[in-house]
DNA sequence: GTGAAAGCGCTAACAT
DNA sequence: ATGTTAGCGCTTTCAC
């Protein structure tokens, strides 16, 4: 009833070979007439090759998994559409996951992947151990971790990229000082991933490098509903900013994890009676789509997430395809302040 | 070399179809003991059932696609993931495909799917036509439409879900008529999927209904880069913003085809010295998270995502699986009116 | 309670 | 230039 190879190989009056062959870059071992042919089998019979079968015979696949923590995060959803961007450019397709940064999920779903034939996996997610992937990798599995080093990891990674987050975090706390702030805190959602610890850490050394104080009461950090807050981050950010204006000695600026957490912030010192930036300077990291239409126009830490992506999945197709062996590849990309409204000179009190 | 059903069967001293019958819920065939030997061995070979195989087999795929415009859009973001939960939640897989609403990316993706099995496409563009997808569903694909209707398509679809896009339209300009507004304008991407025609239908018809003028000199209808704005939407409700308020007689208040378009509505406003809502009114649709934490919170018309994917899905696996023949059903959910700080009374001028 | 064996649709030697 | 054929790993009917 399918209608497969046999079937057209019928209709064109030749081999299942020819109509192979034709199917896999080989037309030229064929005459024209008969290339025409069986072209014109396939057309007339709507036939479209069994991936399965294909998959099943050669043992490879022209499949990458990647697992976010999930596509309803703008800064995710954007790195989802770019990633696959880069691999359709390729001739890859890609198979979304999101999996809330939970491990259990993703070793799940990466398993679930391997057995499709998948052998590549994008890790959206930054996670301090690699350890439940261990055995997958094993099995063959290769990673690419976006958003982080694969050169600290605790298992071996395939490849990855990543911002330099600590400078980009520095960065951003620099330009809070330049503009005479000197009381700085942060906002974070769960620091238990290698982007944000690297975040912090940025914080914390360009407060130091100022001899700025650098103390607990100056940093909140938030607890997701689920995860890491990847999809409530404004509504933490927001409950962030809260709470640190309610403490003894509130900051006059802060500088948040992300966007989507910075844009909560807004609210949060809305909320609070202060006005952003005249009473408070906040900086974000990563330049999502919204941050240019906020009022104020946020001004936050720009990762180049497209040149980002497609590096990415050329290190990890070099890797999957050309077996390219030996320690992984790390790249670094530089992140990029974008001045907007959001941070001025410290209001000078009295 | 790749552990299969064989490795295992040896290694507990079974035949293969054994082994296939405890991978297949089909335990109690075997002595307890013998599942025991089998679960160890699969254990610790780390087995892991080959879904190529399987598929080739069996000709049954345990996995859904989903075309969207753009998960880097929030809307679709969130509906994406929604739609994954409701899946997984069933046992199925799903596949998200990005295509900017472009029919041709659209018939490729579908047919990619299909070549790996896929039967059951979820298409989360409400485009006009769907005859780019006939010949597929000729070959037996079975398509759910998310966000418009199965009634009036022009091939046969599965099963669709969508709000009452028409009167959520009506319940926004209504709310905005109640302010007592008079020239009420609307901004939106192109006007060519089913969902903003009846977006624009129904504040047309609200208007009317109230004997409110319905003008061209009212709407502004823009052109995403690529395709319908999905990316880009902020930008474009900040461009037509601009523009409308440019116009001889602008508006007092303006209904917004969807959020993200609302809240670039939000900056254009500012950049022509508008304040929102004193000067004027803005309401848009869908609800996404950063609707609530925008300044000013933006009142919109909400849509019920989690329920409608998880309907959806099951009337798509009902069909699927059941093999439900017959007119295709449509479900219909009820948009909800939600009152926010952006539409505020009239300003009376003089 | 368990096993043998026939393919699912395709690719790639290896013929001719 | 074209054809024959042996499996890829699995499920399942049928036999024991």
């Amino acid at each position: 009833m399918g209608v497969g190879i046999g079937s057209v190989a019928k209709m064109a009056g030749v081999s299942v070979t020819t109509v192979s062959n034709l199917l896999n870059g080989r037309a030229e071992r064929m005459s024209p007439e008969t290339r025409q042919r069986v072209m014109q089998a396939i057309e007339a019979l709507g036939y479209s090759p069994n991936t399965s079968a294909r998959q099943l015979k050669t043992g490879k696949s022209e499949t990458l998994g990647l697992i976010v923590p999930s596509v309803a995060n703008p800064f995710w959803g954007l790195a989802a559409h770019e990633i696959e961007k880069a691999a359709m450019a390729r001739g890859y397709n890609v198979v979304f996951c999101n999996a809330d940064r939970d491990p259990e999920l993703e070793r799940r779903y990466a398993e679930k992947l391997m057995s499709y034939g998948v052998r590549g996996l994008i890790l959206g997610s930054s996670p301090l151990s690699f350890s439940h992937f261990s055995s997958l990798v094993e099995r063959g599995l290769v990673i690419a971790a976006f958003d982080r080093s694969a050169a600290d990891a605790d298992i071996s990674l395939g490849c990855s990229v990543s911002v330099d987050n600590r400078l980009g975090a520095r960065l951003a706390v620099q330009h809070l000082i330049g503009l005479g702030h000197r009381r700085i805190g942060a906002i974070s959602g769960p620091v238990r991933t290698a982007s944000r610890i690297a975040r912090i850490e940025g914080y914390r050394e360009a407060l130091q490098a100022a001899g700025l104080p650098v103390g607990a009461d100056l940093i909140w950090e938030g607890a997701g509903i689920s995860g890491f807050g990847d999809r409530e981050g404004a509504d933490l950010g927001r409950a962030g900013m809260r709470e640190l204006l309610t403490r003894a000695e509130p900051p006059t600026a802060v500088f948040v994890i992300n966007d989507l957490y910075a844009l909560g912030a807004y609210a949060g010192a809305r909320d609070m009676g202060r006005s952003v930036p005249a009473d408070l300077s906040i900086v974000g990291f990563d330049d999502i789509l919204l941050s240019e239409i906020a009022q104020p126009p946020l001004t936050t830490i720009r990762q180049p997430i497209a040149p980002m992506a497609a590096s990415l999945v050329d290190a990890l197709l070099a890797r999957i395809q050309g077996g390219v062996e030996g320690d992984p590849i790390h790249l670094t990309a530089l992140p990029e302040l974008v001045v907007r409204g959001s941070a001025a000179p410290i209001n000078q009190p009295g």
